[in-house]
DNA sequence: GCGATGTGCAGTGACGTTTCTGCATATGCG
DNA sequence: CGCATATGCAGAAACGTCACTGCACATCGC
């Protein structure tokens, strides 16, 4: 290449990267021979000499050995597509790797920084990255001490507070909370919100718990919930199935949405606009904590605002359908999502 | 590194990679020390070095400026997860890149090869990388004549075969069809496949064409495809919306499905299993393409067979539910998915 | 006309691997 | 015992880039 235009290596890397003393004609010149010449600089040369790959890798813990679990598939996919795109517009690629994935491979990649989706505690990834220096920013607080840079979360307990609110606001009386087992932070801030709101507004609690990752559980807890004596008039889900689940065990019961029973479950799924009745549902917006994680992610990664707050909580936002409003809506509560919306 | 275990850096390498002529003992003892020190060797150097990055990309032809397009979620996410799968498997990891980033990213990552889904003619980033001599594997027929290494594509004219006849096995006397009015292969093959099933059968063809990637015009064709005179007593709609928008159209024309109207349409989304009634699905199975798409790249990188069959047809799942069926399903048609089913 | 300052480049040394070559010391065989 | 072969490791070159340093030559002010 340098041989081709007849200047020196150096005087390409300067024309290349707009550095160096150089009149603009040499630097035209050097520009149209790569281009003629279809070169590219090595990307593997230059990340070993600025030791910057513009690579951040997106990983999420997985469960089973598939690299995401199938429950996260909307929020996955849609938070994976805004981060990319934050990413990209930031001059980064992302790197889709498994906690899982084979060390290796791990090894492997040139890693500027990562986005770990829900850490679970002392995950043996983070620790290593954080060792090597590799800058980490988390979505979802991270369990028990995991020294992550950075992380981004819904504020989960304004979210619960919200939908009791909105619930109790349709006429709910007693509102029932379907919830999970494990003491991962958001099952349990979710779950201690609701137990206080009840204490405040001096209504006993009702809530059935079940293991989340098990898709079969739901549906026989939210049986359950509404088999109690004590049946609530409303009750929130905590996962994604939980809409469906909930509708069903409700028409074995022959219980009517929404006349006998208030419903809302925390959710991505477009699917609930369209169920009978629509369900509400309360949307984490993906898109905004995938873009967020990797700004926080780029500027930790570039040194921009070092020491500044790492800790960003978002709002989340309630869609509300017909599954949750005694009385049709007026006016459309739920807009067409404008382009940047989220 | 090299130091600390006092030896030099050829033996270093040498245990770490299992290579040289080296005693096990001091292979022991280097990992040791690597080990304690946390010493990883840098994958900057050793792309650098080898040539191999043990990355490929994942590209998709954007229509917008967000990376995908959102009527290919449900396809895109499944065959993203089985591409990682697929890649992690053999060592490499996959970077998402979609064909309209910025320039620079692009040539700032150091890739072994690239999948490239559903190329449009002449994708001036493949022709770019061809050029460069990195392998290209397409997932769908390369549209022009894109110099691709090597496709995947579903067998669409099969496909709409094995729809038809099975709509015309539950009765249908006239069968229609929703359709797109671009040129892309997958409405081409799928229309043609259509249009010589009617001559084979001497059925007239009955069908409405509507641009796509508009979500709108969608469910206005599917109004128009009931309203005509000559409206068929089946449907199959070639895109993602077309069964909701059809259920609709058919609900405002008081025809009731299936028993008025059989529906398929062309869609991975889960939802259509809960539709009332639930609506027959043609799925792609996007699993399976991902995974051979990754194989084919991976084996054209380390020179597997090069020169071997470059073109796979893949074939597709007919979902029957009770939307195409005039009787109730005797038994479970859609058995659960099995783990390693697609 | 002569130092001081500026301009336009070329040379060079890392970055951290891998790979090839090479040199000792051990081991085998007749 | 002496020569061929194996074994255990070290040295050095190269991969392509970037950031220095350095060297010519031009320009300028006086």
């Amino acid at each position: 290449m340098a041989a081709a235009a007849g200047v020196s290596i150096t005087t390409v890397s300067d024309a290349l990267n707009g550095k160096g003393r150089l009149p603009d004609a040499t630097r035209r010149h050097v520009r149209e021979v790569a281009n003629r010449l279809g070169y590219r600089p090595s990307a593997a040369a230059r990340t070993l000499r600025t030791g910057r790959s513009g690579l951040i890798g997106l990983t999420v813990t997985t469960y089973g050995e598939e690299p995401f679990t199938f429950t996260e598939f909307a929020y996955f996919a849609e938070m994976a597509r805004a981060a990319t795109s934050a990413a990209l517009a930031r001059g980064y690629a992302l790197v889709i790797l498994p906690a899982s994935s084979r060390h290796d491979v791990w090894s492997n990649v040139a890693l500027d920084g990562t986005v770990v989706i829900d850490p679970s505690d002392h995950d043996p990834v983070v620790a290593d990255l954080v060792r090597q220096g590799i800058p980490v920013v988390s979505d979802g607080r991270p369990a028990g001490n995991l020294p992550v840079h950075a992380w981004v979360d819904n504020d989960h307990e304004q979210a619960v507070l919200g939908i009791l609110e909105h619930l109790a606001d349709s006429g709910a009386r007693r509102i029932g909370l379907l919830t999970g087992t494990s003491t991962d932070t958001y099952t349990r801030l979710s779950t201690t919100a609701y137990l206080n709101w009840c204490e405040r507004v001096g209504q006993e609690p009702v809530y059935e718990s079940y293991p989340a990752h098990d898709p079969c559980a739901g549906a026989v807890a939210a049986d359950r919930l509404l088999a109690r004596p004590d049946r609530p008039d409303a009750v929130y889900g905590l996962f994604d199935p939980n809409g469906t689940d909930l509708l069903a065990a409700a028409r074995r019961y022959g219980l009517r949405v929404p006349e006998d029973l208030l419903l809302v479950c925390c959710s991505e799924r477009a699917a609930y606009a369209t169920t009978e009745p629509p369900i509400s549902t309360l949307s984490l917006k993906p898109g905004r904590i995938g873009t967020a994680v990797v700004q926080l992610l780029i500027d930790a990664i570039e040194g921009v605002g070092a020491g500044r707050p790492v800790a960003q909580v978002m709002p989340t936002d309630l869609i509300v359908r017909a599954s949750s409003q005694r009385r049709p809506p007026r006016t459309t509560v739920s807009p067409p999502r404008s382009p940047d919306d989220d």
